[in-house]
DNA sequence: ACCGGTCGTGAATCGGGCA
DNA sequence: TTGCCCGATTCACGACCGG
């Protein structure tokens, strides 16, 4: 077993060593023997070992926000290429591998009870996964007797697209927001924030947020990426600002690329970070090192970045904008087609979308649609465009 | 038993009683006697009774589409007001009461098992609930070897607003899609249409709908609503549009209010609703039995492109679309071959098909030479794509 | 410095038909 | 059941390069 210490964010590198765990040699006998339990919180530092014999090692009640970003357990079975038949570098690495649902459960309930055990009685938990293992982590955590506070939604602004165009974009990945009980009602949520962060709205259970690229990812000297999931700091940013206060303990028993880490120095919080891979730590921990405390003023949700959103033609149809089976007309009346239940049009045999269809009716390469079509109300004619405009001020 | 009765949309008002099920005293004796199961479908009826006991009369592998909203779970403690003190209507109501998480379990284990039974091979099943419910259901339906496709975000436009300021605003539910086991990939996504609905870009795995609300939402005679979860038309509408063709049989164990049959008709759907609440029921027949099937353009299946004949290359050789000993080139002129009076290309000595000769020119693993190759035509290069399409038009 | 085109890439459970 | 082969399939960003 390495030296543990605590110390102060920002100070020199330091990784501890503990390997007192599962694959040791100390036999377990039941609950925690003192002498395995520190004598303080290794507050800013990164446990390298088995991550639950490093919790078991914390002593209880004693960490305010946990965030767990578990193996997701994909069950990748072949290759996969894009269009261009260049190679997906999917997730495959050894630690993401499960023989069957019931060990990964297995797996599951034992970090979760770990990490129940030095939850504070107020504190809170999250998790994020995607619908390979979510379901299961829920289920885990409701059994063990935490209490599901919301279900947060990571809506990713730029996801993998689904190249064999089998199924719908995989576009999000769900985090489950948990107090330690029902009866712990004193959890922190800083709603009052978050709704001035949000344009006076109350900050809704689904989240806008890019993917994790550029400067922001973390390479090694090669120029690959160091671990195949880093999360983005905003995302951190916005769970950590939400549910803990300056100064908290926040404990990441997955720390991998140590994004929570860097996030929770900037904001003013400590961490304690849990990896069993040395080259994850490693390179975490230099992460931590570079980062900056940031100003207390500056301290605030970032405010969403957006684009215009995007809306699906089949949405006025959904919404009763323009109702199925009607036809469109350009502005001099000269073109017609006919809306589709799907959100498509027709003309004659030939289905396709609002632009598609306006391109081919003119015999042009290109058309835009939502300022070509119109349709009939009150005698007049009326662009759909201003059928979007309503659907966007809803969404907005 | 009430009598069993097979009909066409929009007859007259059908609501079939059938209470053999749990409760009553028929005695079940494992697996259905002969005289249980329904000798024929009951198309575009609601079956009146217990939910399983009915699944079970229904034949074997008979449906393609199952769309499911189970009772939620809801684990309200005390009642909720806002902040003018006024009541807030919650889901109170008896049918979604359980005594603990394993009772729901079970429940839920038992009714999936059961409506697994009745989906054809290629049938895929929707389930939607929200975070009390959704991760039981999942790990559930997972247990019992159905595939997750995708889970689906319903971003609702309008949530209810969080009144106690202790959470995020809960403004999403969640669709788990399942085909009924890994190995049946041959299930009905009709992603070209959605593509072409979408702006020309993948529809995204999160849905931005309105709630259900004004003219839509059912009231009884006293204004009261109807039921207390009615989902919008345009959600169901986007999950039959995308995993259903015109014709296939869409089951909805939970019936409630009837928006899947309504749905199912507009959309040339035939349904088949279980519902254990007369009230519902009778709501939910009068609700259908006003529908309007939309007209057969708006709605008939959308052109698919992998279902497309198949055309071989030779064809375009006896067609006389292409020569035999023309010389065919890529669209920047930098790789050609020699069509041969068999369909095959020549490149130098080796000999293959215009996909295997089209990889090889490129040092790639795979190509399609449908859309690799052209020929010269007046100056101008024509993509083979383009005669196969005539061809294809020929045909048909 | 700016602009436009090209290229690389991300937690992915991503065929079907015929011999 | 296995194997072969046809042939269908990508969106948003950021980095890089050439003009």
């Amino acid at each position: 077993m390495g030296t543990l210490r605590t110390g102060a964010a920002g100070a020199a590198s330091r990784i501890s060593v503990s390997r007192t765990g599962r694959s040791a040699s100390a036999p377990r006998t039941g609950l925690k023997a003192p002498s395995s339990v520190l004598p303080f919180l290794p507050l800013n530092e990164i446990l390298l070992g088995d991550c639950i014999a490093n919790l078991e090692k914390l002593p209880a009640e004693s960490v305010d926000v946990v965030f767990a970003d578990p193996p997701y357990n994909l069950q990748l079975e072949q290759a996969l290429t894009r269009p261009d038949h260049s190679l997906v570098d999917a997730v495959d690495d050894d630690w993401d591998k499960f023989a069957s649902f019931s060990d990964y459960d297995a797996f599951t309930r034992a970090w979760l009870s770990a990490v129940r055990r030095v939850m504070k009685k107020n504190a809170t938990l999250w998790v994020i996964g995607s619908y390979h293992n979510i379901f299961r982590v829920g289920a885990a955590l409701q059994d063990l007797d935490f209490w599901v506070l919301n279900d947060i939604v990571w809506r990713k602004a730029n996801p993998m697209p689904n190249f064999r165009g089998r199924r719908f974009t995989n576009a999000h990945e769900t985090m489950i927001w948990a107090s330690k009980s029902a009866e712990a009602k004193n959890y922190t949520f800083h709603y009052e924030a978050l709704k001035a962060a949000n344009e006076d709205v109350q900050m809704r259970s689904d989240w806008f947020i890019p993917i994790c690229t550029g400067e922001e990812r973390l390479k090694d000297e090669a120029g690959r990426k160091v671990h195949p999931t880093q999360k983005p700091e905003a995302l951190l940013a916005r769970v950590l600002l939400s549910s803990s206060n300056p100064g908290d303990v926040v404990l990441d028993p997955f720390f991998g690329s140590g994004t929570t880490g860097a996030v929770a120095k900037k904001l003013g919080r400590n961490f304690i970070g849990l990896e069993r891979d040395p080259v994850y730590a490693k390179a975490a921990r230099a992460r931590i090192d570079a980062a900056e405390p940031l100003s207390d003023v500056s301290i605030a949700a970032p405010p969403e970045k957006r684009a215009e959103a995007r809306v699906p033609f089949l949405s006025l149809v959904e919404g009763g904008h323009v109702a199925a089976g009607e036809t469109l007309v350009d502005e001099r009346r000269r073109f017609k087609a006919t809306v589709r239940a799907d959100g498509t049009l027709a003309l004659g045999a030939i289905i396709g979308s609002i632009h598609k269809i306006g391109a081919l009716t003119q015999g042009l390469p290109a058309c835009n649609g939502w300022t070509f079509w119109h349709v009939e109300r009150q005698g007049k004619l009326v662009c759909i465009d201003e059928f979007r405009a309503k659907v966007r001020a809803l969404s907005a």
